[in-house]
Parts: structure tokens; C-alpha cells; sequence
DNA sequence: GGGTATTTGTGCGTATGTATT
DNA sequence: TAATACATACGCACAAATACC
């Protein structure tokens, strides 16, 4: 919300012309700055934050390289649109028909799998012994050909074997799903986090370093409570948004 | 979790010990370090991120420095165990009963208010014209002496004229409503992002800059479907996770 | 207690990046 | 574009505290 003045800091690790590049990116994401209009000019944002119209400058590049703004010399610096897509996520939430509308395709592509023991959260989670076979998988959440999800989904290898082939077939957990007889299911505690992506995110979600990644950790159950997957999925901040509605 | 081979980036205005602290932090947060126990030696740590010992020496001074780390000379660092609070996020959230169990004293301070117009999106959010005036509620949730959550929340002035002398009496926003007849409410439509914590977050919340918040935007509404309520709250997401509920 | 290896703490010279004027 | 100041990162060396045999 409010544009605050500045106080931009200094010698904090984070170079100043990095700082006032988010501070763009989140005048853009809050509406000081509006999309397909032209920023203010450079020596008015070096003003504003109290640096030297240089710093502004780099700040400004760095972002026309990361593809937020177009600079015209002579005109000004514009700013690209991108919408954030907003991401349902409640009891029923589905990765494709939750983007229904926002995208005209999506899939979910499957990265690697691999059969491990549970270690201890995970057994908690699906309610199985530590130490028995699960069933690994590392998947990339695709819509539009944009990168929009990573997760990573453990399920009880000796209930769901086979089940990395039926994803790689369909790209669809519920698909993948009904194939184990299991035509419906339930999501169970979502736990929501924030942090940096690290090295994998940044290369599956094409980012750039520093990024941020929302994190839900969540179990998903049948419809008498049974547990049957449990997921960890990491979404883009700047390119996602969760949206929580009360009836589903 | 996968404790990939760090692939440190340079000259990305980021710089090195910043992104060696912010890697540690991480590995603590999925268990690559386990609490009060040593970190690997510095040398070691230099070698895997690829950088020299002075730069892994200053990402650990930085995280000393925010209580995260304690070095010994002779012995080694180590991390210091800090739990997240985990905050309650339903149909039914209330700040003080959510974190009930967790703390044992918590309440909501009032840092400013004013009077404003409604922009598009609060008067869209409250169903009120645009233009017409709002109560801006700058507040802070603390929990035990430590803040846990940074809200500004918009009021119709004309419904709830001198809510903030209320808010600023009780420390409770259930509270304050009672005082004008409503007893009850729900939350209705959170959408969940996160972003780099402002200067005035940094402050408020007690963070070092480049710290998280994680971010909802909400709208509180009557039993009957009435908007009260549009707030938008940031919460340290190295201290507080979200947790989402299925029956409230 | 002694000796040695390990680990953090300190100093300094140099090169490069960042920010201002 | 140039000059200047400061922050960042590296390499090497050594001191101080601790752990282990």
C-alpha cells in the first residue's frame, strides 16, 4: 500500500540499485505504478529514494533485462503488463481446473522420480511406518507455457506403484489418481511459508536469484479421511498469487 | 528440501555473504542444520558455496548479529532453536484466539490511524463509493513481547466513526466491532502473496532488511454477507507460518 | 600435563564492484 | 566520461580458544 518515502539502506549486502529495483517491482505489484503507463522519470525516482540518478539507472536496466519494463530513449520507461495468476487453494483444489479461465492450457510435467524411505514427516503425513518405500516425485506445474508451480509429492510406494508412469502419462495428479480407484479426494492442513528459492527452483521456475517462493506443505486425503499424498509446492511470488475461498 | 550443490550467483546486486546467510537460513528451515547443533566449520561451508572463508565469516556475523547463530571460537557455530509461531487462517481467524497455546500474552497495537478517501479497490472491497472516507488502521500484533504481524486495515468512516479510540482502548479488533453491534464475522475472499519487507515493515516488525512477509489481503464480512473489513496484514516469514484449517 | 589438530578470530594487501560527484 | 570513496571478495598468515589423544 502506501508509498512510504524511501529510506532506501545502505550497506546491507544488498546493493542499492537492487533495493530500488523492488521497490519498482512492488510499486508495480501494489499499483503506485500502473501497468502499460510510463514510470516517472529518472531523476524523479532518484529523488524520491534519495540515491543518484546512476543507481536509478541500473536499477532500471536491470529490470528492462529481467523483461518488467521497456525503456525508449527519448520517451520513457515503460511498464510491461503481467498479470499474476491467482491461485485457488482450499479443499478442492485442483491444479487445472483451478487456472480454468486464467490460462487456455496446463498440464503438469513430470521432472524425476524416485522410490526412497519415509523419513519421519513424511511417514507422519501419510500415516505409514518410517522407514517403508515411498514414491518420490518432482514435478513442474505448467500453464500457457510459463512455469507457474514446483512441487515435490511423496505417496506410499506399495498402495500407488506405478503411479510415476500414469503421471508422466496424463500430467495429472487426479488422472493419475483415479487410476488407484481413487476418484475423489480432500485436502488436509495446508501449511503456508515464504522464502528464496534456491538453486533448483530458480532453474525449473525461471527465475532470477532472490527470488521468492510461496511454500505449501499439505496432505491430501480421501473422502473418509484416509491420507494419500503428501505434497511441498513452491510458487513464484511474482508470478503467482493464493487465493483462500470460503467454499471450497 | 534437496540440499543441492549451492551454485552461488555473482554481480546480481546481491551480494555473496547476503546470499550465503540467506542459503544457511534455509538449510536450518528444512532441516540441512539442525537446531543447537554445530554448522559445518567455515572452511567447509566456504568450500561447498565456492566462496573464501572471509565472505562465509560475514554471513555468519550477519546472522549472529539476528540471533539466528552463536559462534564459539574453538568449538564451532551454532544454531540457535527459534519454533514459528503457526497462525491460523480460516473463515473464523481471530488474531489473539488463533494463537492461543502458542503464547501465553498477545494483542494488537495501534501505531497511527487516519482518515482518507476510499480508493477503487478499498471502496470495491467495503462496497462503498469511491471517494467516500475510510479509517486507515496502521496496527502490530505482538505475541509475547514480539511482533508477529503488521496490518493496515480500512474501515467505512461513516459506519465505525472513532473505531480507532476503540482499537486503541481494547488492543482487539473483535473487540472494537462488538462496540458497534457486531458480534460476529467471517473472513470472506484472502488472497495469500509474499514480497521483500518495505523500510517501514523492516521496522516495525523488528526484521533485517531483505527479510520476507508473507502477505494476505483480506475482507472481513458480516454474518449476512456485509463487508466491514479490508485489511492488508504482513507477516516475518521467518517467524510465522500460515496454516490453513479445513473446518474453520 | 603436554602436544597436536581443529576451529573461530584478526590483520593486511590487493582487486573488483558500487555509488556519488 | 572521469575521479573519488567505500563496500565487497579474495588470499595468505597467524593468534586464540577448544578438543582430543
Amino acid at each position: 500500500m502506501s508509498a512510504l518515502a524511501s529510506s532506501i539502506e545502505r550497506r546491507n549486502g544488498v546493493s542499492l540499485w537492487r533495493q530500488i529495483a523492488d521497490r519498482i517491482l512492488q510499486g508495480i505489484a501494489s499499483g503506485d505504478f500502473a501497468e502499460n503507463a510510463a514510470l516517472p522519470p529518472e531523476v524523479v525516482l532518484a529523488e524520491r529514494y534519495g540515491v543518484n540518478r546512476h543507481t536509478v539507472r541500473s536499477a532500471i536496466a536491470a529490470l528492462v533485462q529481467e523483461g518488467v519494463l521497456r525503456a525508449e530513449q527519448g520517451r520513457g520507461t515503460f511498464v510491461l503488463s503481467r498479470k499474476r495468476l491467482s491461485y485457488p487453494i482450499g479443499q478442492r483444489t485442483r491444479f487445472s481446473t483451478g487456472l480454468q479461465g486464467q490460462t487456455t492450457e496446463r498440464h503438469i510435467a513430470l521432472l524425476s522420480s524416485s522410490t526412497e524411505p519415509a523419513n519421519r514427516r513424511i511417514a507422519e503425513a501419510l500415516g505409514i511406518a518410517r522407514g517403508s518405500a515411498v514414491i518420490r516425485l518432482e514435478t513442474r506445474g505448467e500453464a500457457d507455457g510459463h512455469a507457474v508451480s514446483r512441487a515435490t509429492t511423496w505417496f506410499d510406494a506399495k498402495r500407488f506403484a506405478g503411479i510415476e508412469a500414469a503421471m508422466a502419462e496424463t500430467g495429472s495428479i487426479t488422472a493419475s489418481l483415479k487410476r488407484f480407484g481413487i476418484n475423489d479426494y480432500l485436502r488436509h492442513s495446508t501449511v503456508l511459508s515464504a522464502r528464496h528459492a534456491d538453486a533448483d527452483d530458480l532453474a525449473a521456475l525461471d527465475l532470477q536469484p532472490g527470488a521468492i517462493v510461496l511454500v505449501t506443505v499439505a496432505v491430501n486425503v480421501t473422502l473418509d479421511g484416509q491420507p494419500i499424498q503428501f505434497a511441498e509446492s513452491r510458487f513464484p511470488a511474482e508470478r503467482v498469487e493464493l487465493r483462500l475461498s470460503a467454499n471450497d
